[in-house]
RNA sequence: GUGGUAGUAGCUCAGUUGGUUAGAGCGUCGGAUUGUGGUUCCGAAGGUCGUGGGUUCGAGACCCAUCUUCCACCCCA
């Protein structure tokens, strides 16, 4: 044989079975985006690097897959040109969807009627190392609205969240924090200068414990006596209005923070009217990297399945204000689809139904049994079973082997028997049950089975 | 970017302190059983042992490098 060949690094391909299921989470997660009105987008896997350049901090710039100008341009460039990396390179493979995203608004800002929103469903890419959930080509699931700052956007992620894992069967819990809120904790404790050294210590708590997070609140130049002002703040407990409430006692100095304890108010409040069952949780380590969040952050996390989280957002105020565009406002939450569909595979809650893919498999037994089971084809197929024949005269066992294989629930035998009495025999493959059904009855026939099926 | 793990037929692996033509199961293909598979029997094909160097009379086994896998850290979907 040849030399092997293989694919790069942290790439997957994904046969027709994996396909199935991958595209049965992708269709549900769409199918609720779309009872919230969100229309599609897309944009191209490549942007330039002006573009994805220092969005996502300096962990994010490092992981940015950068492309190589194509040969012709390369081709006119002397050796110390070709080694300069900026000549050659002014484009990076999409890091997320959600600069992207900005970056499209900005551009058509004309054209668009805000508040405008949109879902998104493409693969990104990241040069991390891979391990377990974690690839170098996924995709993400996108739901956006920009353009409006109300709190009722909020709202609506967290119902899509709840829709798209009550649909799916995942239980989870989001979690939920607010960016005013921490800085609010930072100013309180003397320190809003170093906002992103604490949330990133406090991000660490549920791992490391309270113990290790003083450490590094230490290691990043916080003094003794901002920790120990932290350390209650941090072990507030009761549910949310009560942490929330006792919150608003503790951050009365700052009113960023109160905006942000009253912003997480309403927010429980409206979810609470809308009867969202989920498990919602004010986390106040909750911190997420992303540096562009400004207000509400979410997170989404399997109960039952350890894979880091399969779902993250929040808002954002001015992530088009890079772009020239100031004072518009958004809100979006991203499904990690591969993650999505690694919990599924863990847990086994795919339906039947991604299983397969043909309904029915006529098996072939001659050229007047074939001609039979072209008309009956016909029928099925226009009454969107999906249904086909075994294109060679085969051996029986091969046929029934091919079948099985392929997952196909149901084989219909047309023999000279049941030619000529205008029958076909249908086999579950399942049981080995098998049942004559008349020509005119078919199609109505396996309707009814796959009710029950 | 740091640390660990593994890399032998399509797949899962075995291969004894380095010693002649590298094994098994499953799968694949062919045949038998003459309309019924997942659960019969017989037979065959398939590997320059991830790649490149080195040590040795001799290396799948030892050393170095490199690539890839999986896992942890970092970070995140």
């Amino acid at each position: 044989m040849a030399q092997k060949p293989s694919i790069p690094k942290g790439t997957r391909d994904f046969s027709p079975a994996e396909m199935m299921r991958r595209q049965y989470i992708f269709d549900t997660i769409r199918s609720v985006f779309r009872t919230f009105g969100y229309a599609p987008l897309e944009t191209p896997s490549m942007e330039n690097l002006t573009t994805l350049l220092g969005k996502y901090g300096d962990e994010g710039d490092k992981l940015l897959f950068k492309i190589l100008n194509s040969g012709d341009y390369a081709a006119g460039l002397t050796d110390e040109e070709v080694h300069s990396a900026s000549k050659i390179c002014e484009k990076g493979l999409r890091y997320d969807l959600t600069v992207p995203f900005a970056r499209y608004v900005v551009q058509h800002q004309s054209e668009l009627v805000l508040p405008f929103k949109r879902y998104q469903i493409q693969p990104v890419w990241r040069a991390d190392r891979p391990q377990k959930g974690r690839y170098r080509e996924f995709y993400q699931c996108d739901v956006d609205v920009i353009g409006s700052r109300s709190l009722l956007n909020e709202v609506e992620l967290v119902d899509i969240v709840e829709r798209v894992f009550g649909a799916l069967r995942i239980h989870v819990t989001l979690k939920m924090n607010n960016r005013k809120i921490l800085y609010g904790i930072a100013q309180t404790i003397g320190h809003a200068d170093k906002m992103i050294d604490i949330t990133v210590a406090i991000d660490k708590l549920e791992k490391i414990g309270i113990d290790n997070v003083k450490v590094e609140l230490a290691e990043r130049g916080l003094d003794q006596q901002a920790i120990d002002k932290l350390q209650p703040i941090l072990e507030l407990t009761g549910d949310n209005h009560q942490k929330l409430s006792k919150l608003q006692e503790v951050l009365s100095g700052s009113e960023t923070g109160l905006q942000g304890v009253r912003e997480m108010q309403t927010i429980f409040d409206y979810t609470e009217r809308l009867g969202i069952s989920l498990p919602l949780e004010l986390d106040l380590s909750l911190a997420r990297g992303l540096n562009y969040y400004t207000g509400a952050i979410f997170e989404v996390k399997a109960m039952d399945y350890a894979i880091g989280s399969i779902c993250g957002g929040g808002r954002y105020d001015d992530l088009t204000g890079i772009f020239g565009m100031p004072d518009t406002s958004g809100v979006g939450i991203s499904f990690g689809a591969d993650r999505i569909y690694d919990v599924m595979v863990g847990l086994e809650l795919f339906p039947e139904e991604v299983n397969f893919s043909t309904k029915v498999l006529f098996v072939n037994l001659g050229d007047a049994e074939e001609l039979a089971a072209l008309d009956l084809l016909k029928t099925l197929r226009n009454q969107q079973i999906a249904s086909e024949i075994y294109p060679e005269n085969g051996k029986m066992k091969k046929q029934m082997e091919y079948a099985n294989r392929r997952g196909i629930p149901f084989v219909a035998i047309i023999g000279s028997q049941e030619l000529e009495q205008q029958v076909v025999t249908l086999k579950d493959m399942r049981s080995g049950e098998q049942t004559q059904v008349a020509f005119a009855n078919l199609a109505q026939h396996i309707k009814k089975l796959f009710q029950i099926y």
